[in-house]
RNA sequence: GGUCCAUUCGUCUAUCGGUUAGGACGCCAGAUUUUCAUUCUGGAAAGAGGGGUUCGAUUCCCCUAUGGACUACCA
């Protein structure tokens, strides 16, 4: 174990939304590196012209700065290693490629996509590797002469890594143990392109993490393939590589393969943090913060997808997971993503919400409604009705009866509640409030209830009665908490209004 | 096709050779409640198959099956 200084990246590149998946690889280079008191710093791999999204990489940053995942170098922060965004960084790479090319590591190929495709639909199984980089055009088949004429005139060329063949290389993964790849099942990546003068990942990447000083590779499962390459890679550089972890893949609910945009819209959940607006298309993806979800419950769902402590605990804070995460508790399958358990997280972390809290989330909802009350009355109303909700947004649909007077009565309910003796027995029920001087809870709940027992009432026929005229249906907390706080007057006047109403 | 990785209730998972295979979500039932929820209690529900190794395998090894990832001048 090397007694280097933990320092580890998300690296992700700009060409769209930023994936659930990806934030749970956040999550977990986050955990450890705080946990180790290391580093973590957040690159933009944008070495891909092509693919660029504008306003990506300003999401990215959004979503994590919500969900409370904070960078100590990087891309809007700076540091050390500055510029943190690829395409900042062409010289850099420039003159990692020369090394390679004058140390013989790596050799110019000429060949166009074209040509390559051609190869590979006459040549089943074609790869550009030790067999047959003899046979395409390259700075190794061809003549320096004709090497130096090539680029001279301009020809667009790639650089590819010459993989020497039949080798083993180990990768030792800190999740999967020792992993073996024979070097002869890899081709010769293209490691730069001439065409617009930039690195392909895997020589971005590598050149980068040596630069940043980066100790641990955390990332997705995708990229242990290609991690024998990039040991590779190390070695021809002569430097010191990282340790690897390859997480596994977040996988669709149902039916199998990699969770995907697609699934939240075919499902009906969302798959990204933040609501993303596709700028070429306009289509709009949900995002988890507009679906009203506490961007802690996010946060605790994704850490256990996984990942657990070893032991039953599943409420855990950004700073019990910091104590509490490490690599070796991570599985090594890939895993099922459960939106109805999410829903659970997010409904234990409103719970834990303080009222005035929730309160401040609520008013503007409160205000869509057509509703201006004071904060301390909504609070009041959080504190009875939130523990039924899942999301802030449901909050209204538990509690609009205490706002605004039903202006219908559920039928079935009104059916089966709605007695014949009911209208006569709501008109006793104002006479008796009207009476009460303390309207609060406690006290009018003795009133009501005595009055009951001496007329010799069915509470319960009584009880339904009102609940159905104060609140429209056969819902809400306890009845004199409701009555407490809309009020002695407003009570009265749903009770005649119900009266009148009801047949 | 090739290479690599994986495989415990429907789902997320615990188990580091000996357990009535535990917990959670979801589901079902009951209790509580003046309603609906919440809550509480209980229940159904799992080691892919086949070989080994061992006194003993969910656990270690091999094979098969299944799933996944990768196989670009994308990351």
């Amino acid at each position: 174990m090397s007694a280097r200084k933990v320092r580890v990246r998300f690296a992700p590149s700009p060409t769209g939304a930023l994936h659930i998946g990806g934030v749970r690889t956040a999550l977990y280079n986050y955990l450890f590196a705080k946990q180790n008191g290391g580093d973590m710093i957040l690159r933009i791999e944008d070495t891909d012209s092509q693919r660029f999204v504008p306003g990506a990489e300003e999401y990215i940053i959004e979503s994590l700065n919500w969900l409370g995942i904070k960078f100590d170098e990087g891309v809007g922060i700076g540091g050390p290693g500055a510029p943190y965004r690829q395409s900042e960084r062409r010289d850099i790479y420039k003159k990692y490629v020369q090394q390679l090319l004058d140390a013989g590591r790596a050799y110019i190929a000429f060949d166009t996509p074209e040509e390559l495709d051609a190869k590979r639909s006459d040549v089943a199984n074609f790869q550009y590797d030790a067999s047959t980089r003899m046979e395409m055009r390259n700075s190794l088949s061809l003549s320096k002469e004709e090497v130096d004429a090539l680029i001279a005139n301009g020809t667009q060329y790639v650089v590819r890594f010459k993989i020497e063949p039949n080798e083993d290389v180990i990768v030792n993964d800190l999740i999967r143990g020792e992993v073996t790849i024979n070097s002869s099942i890899l081709d010769d990546k293209v490691l730069y392109k001439s065409a617009d003068e930039l690195p392909t990942y895997h020589l971005a990447n590598i050149v980068d993490d040596h630069l940043m000083d980066i100790s641990h590779v955390i990332r997705g499962e995708e990229w242990l393939p290609s991690a024998p390459l990039h040991v590779l890679l190390y070695r021809a550089f002569d430097w010191e590589a990282p340790r690897f972890a390859h997480l596994p893949l977040l996988l669709k609910p149902d039916g199998n393969g990699k969770l995907s945009k697609r699934d939240g819209d075919r499902l009906g959940f969302p798959v990204f943090p933040l609501e993303w607006k596709d700028p070429k298309t306009g289509d709009i993806s949900s995002g988890y913060r507009e679906s009203g979800y506490l961007p802690e419950a996010v946060i605790n769902f994704l850490a256990l997808l996984g990942w657990n402590p070893g032991n039953d605990q599943e409420i855990m804070s950004m700073e019990d997971l910091i104590n509490m995460f490490s690599l070796d508790r991570c599985s090594k399958s890939g895993a099922k993503f459960d939106y109805e358990k999410g829903k659970w997280f997010n409904h234990k972390y409103i719970q834990q919400k303080d009222n005035a809290e929730l309160a401040r989330m609520f008013m503007p909802i409160l205000k869509e409604h057509g509703v201006e009350a004071p904060a301390a009355q909504v609070e009041q109303i959080i504190g009875l009705v939130k523990e039924r909700v899942n999301f802030v947004k449901e909050l209204w649909g538990q509690s609009s009866f205490f706002f605004i007077a039903p202006v219908q009565y559920d039928e079935k309910t009104a059916k089966k509640r709605w007695k014949a003796e009911s209208p006569e027995q709501m008109t006793e029920l104002c006479d008796v409030l009207a009476g009460i001087e303390d309207f609060s809870a406690e006290n009018t709940e003795t009133v009501v209830k005595g009055w009951i027992e001496e007329k010799g009432y069915h509470l319960g026929n009584v009880m339904n009665a009102f609940r159905l005229a104060v609140v429209g249906e056969s819902k809400g907390p306890h009845m004199f908490d409701i009555t407490s706080l809309i009020g002695k007057e407003e009570t009265i006047a749903r009770l005649k209004q119900a009266v009148a109403s009801i047949k």
